[in-house]
Formats: structure tokens, C-alpha cells, sequence
DNA sequence: TATGCGGCCTGAAGGC
DNA sequence: TGCCTTCAGGCCGCAT
């Protein structure tokens, strides 16, 4: 699923293969898809004949900006979303949910299995409050905003448990499920920890394992432990391994205690309980 | 205000 | 073999 290195990963790609071709029109199979406008006319109207000038990425937010137009258009790709860029000629496949028809019989096609992806048209100055859940991201985590002191007042203010709080987007943002469980691991700490509890050397550990595992999946392309694909379809499968994620029952790679699995808060949880004392 | 939880959705996996 | 249930998870909206 995608988490902040895949959606970086999908940004280059984006970067590197759609500025500058006029977008010929477009087609909305899947009309929820289209969070805003809510009209599959207005947003196809809007679209027609721009030109990407680049994108960026927030959190786990896409955002392309257009030439000659103070205008961006919003891509979440939630749990299943994709963007592949081809050729129009390839077969649709079942998901597909809206096609974007650029000039050169070129397509940037989102296909989404399970729907909750998001896409948005909206004019500059009212992207933050279109795209609600923009405002509310907490820094970048690879931002000098997400230093050791800011890290430190936000835990020491909740009592909610450490890995509840990874998942909170106004911590940081772009940490999912699996990304959350194996910076908690690198860095020692039982997910049911409650924040204010760690200690300074804890909450050093823990940003410095953040920052690491995810650059490392960036470096590996988004690819390091999920089925994920790039913008051109392709798993680069550079042979990364989880430590905890998925891996219930399976030895820990440092001490071979088996690892487990919790619910917290709704979600999975995987840990190794030895090399994460509970606490 | 802060926190927790259900709902959204589909396909895969597990249970009987 | 086949049906039914459970699980996966990001984010929003609502309840507490």
C-alpha cells in the first residue's frame, strides 16, 4: 500500500515523464472518484487543455501544478490507488476509474481496486481548503520542522499509545501501517507504549528510524516490503525485507523470538517482544 | 478539545 | 469443492 516513499516514488515518475503535454481531455468511469468538483463535466472542462508544469508531493498527497494557471489538481491514492502512465491503446483494466488523455496517444490512468482514492480540481488559493485533510498534515519527516524538540513536546503532551500516534498525520506526515511498525522495531519501542512515556534517548531513536527506513525505500524505489508499482507498472523488488510488518509467528531477525501480532486502535500491530519491552 | 471507532470497498485467505 | 466470514487499511465523520 502506499505510504510516503511510494507516493515520492510515483512523484518522480510523474515528473520525469508528463510535464509540458497538453492533456487532450479526459474520461471519469468511476464518478466518486472525483471528490471535487463533484461534476465528471465541469472537471473534464477545467482540465482540457493544460499543461503539467510539475508536481510535488505532501505527505501522501500528489499535487501537479499547471502551466499558466494557478490551478492543482489532487491525487490520494489511499489503500489500492495507481497512477500508470501508457500508451491509450492498453486494455482497461477493471479498476480503472478516471483516464487522462494526454497529447501523443499517452494516458495517465488511475486504476484503484478498492475505491477509496481521491482525486481534485481546485483553484491555488482554495487548495488547503478543498483538500481538507492538507491542513491538517503535520511536517515533512525529512523537514528541520521535525526536529528531536518538536518530536519530544508533541509525545510528552498524549497519552495515547506510540503507535496510534505514528498513524496521526498531524504528527508527521506520510507514516502508514507498515512503515509505523518497523521504525518502532529499528528503534526498540513496544507499539502500546504510551508517548509521554519515552525518554529522550527513545524519542532520538525513534525519529532517527523514521528518517532512515524511509529513505532507504525511497532509495529502493517505494519497492522495499509491498507489491507496490511504479507509474511504468513495474515492482522493482530490490529484495527488501520487513523486520516485523506481516511476518506473526515468524522468527525476529535479530533474537528469533516469534514475532506478534495486535490490534491497537483497529489496526495490526507487529513487534518483536523481546527486542520491544513492554512497558 | 482530544480521542476512539464505524464506514467506506474489494479480493484474498481462512474456516467449516 | 464451495460457501461464508474475516481481514486488510487511510481518512472522514460522528459519538463520547
Amino acid at each position: 500500500l502506499p505510504e510516503l516513499p511510494e507516493v515520492e516514488t510515483v512523484c518522480r515518475g510523474l515528473n520525469k515523464l508528463t510535464l509540458g503535454i497538453k492533456i487532450q481531455g479526459g474520461e471519469v468511469l468511476l464518478p466518486r472518484t472525483l471528490a471535487y468538483p463533484v461534476s465528471s463535466q465541469d472537471f473534464l472542462q477545467e482540465i482540457q487543455n493544460r499543461k503539467i508544469d510539475s508536481w510535488s508531493r505532501r505527505g501522501k498527497y500528489l499535487l501537479a501544478h499547471f502551466q499558466d494557471c494557478d490551478a492543482c489538481l489532487g491525487v490520494h491514492l489511499r489503500m489500492s490507488g495507481q497512477l500508470l502512465w501508457l500508451s491509450q491503446d492498453i486494455n482497461l483494466h477493471k479498476h480503472t476509474r478516471i483516464r487522462l488523455f494526454f497529447a501523443n496517444n499517452q494516458e495517465l490512468r488511475f486504476v484503484d481496486t478498492r475505491t477509496f482514492g481521491k482525486i481534485w480540481w481546485v483553484k491555488g488559493q482554495e487548495t488547503d481548503a478543498v483538500i481538507t485533510g492538507l491542513q491538517k498534515l503535520g511536517p515533512e519527516p525529512f523537514s528541520p520542522e521535525f526536529s528531536e524538540d518538536y518530536l519530544a513536546q508533541k509525545l510528552e503532551k498524549s497519552n495515547r499509545c506510540i503507535k496510534t500516534l505514528l498513524l496521526d498525520q498531524g504528527l508527521v506526515a506520510g507514516i502508514g501501517n507498515i512503515y509505523a511498525d518497523e521504525a518502532l522495531f529499528k528503534s526498540g519501542i513496544h507499539p502500546t507504549a504510551i508517548a509521554s512515556s519515552l525518554n529522550l534517548k527513545e524519542i532520538s531513536g525513534l525519529r532517527t528510524a523514521i528518517i532512515t527506513i524511509l529513505e532507504k525505500a525511497i532509495a529502493s524505489g517505494g519497492t522495499t516490503f509491498s507489491d507496490f508499482l511504479n507509474i511504468m507498472g513495474v515492482n522493482g523488488n530490490y529484495g527488501g525485507v520487513a523486520w516485523v510488518y506481516g511476518r506473526k509467528g515468524k522468527p525476529c531477525r535479530v533474537c528469533e523470538t516469534p514475532i506478534e501480532k495486535l490490534k491497537i486502535n483497529g489496526r495490526s500491530s507487529h513487534f518483536c517482544p523481546n527486542c520491544q519491552f513492554p512497558r
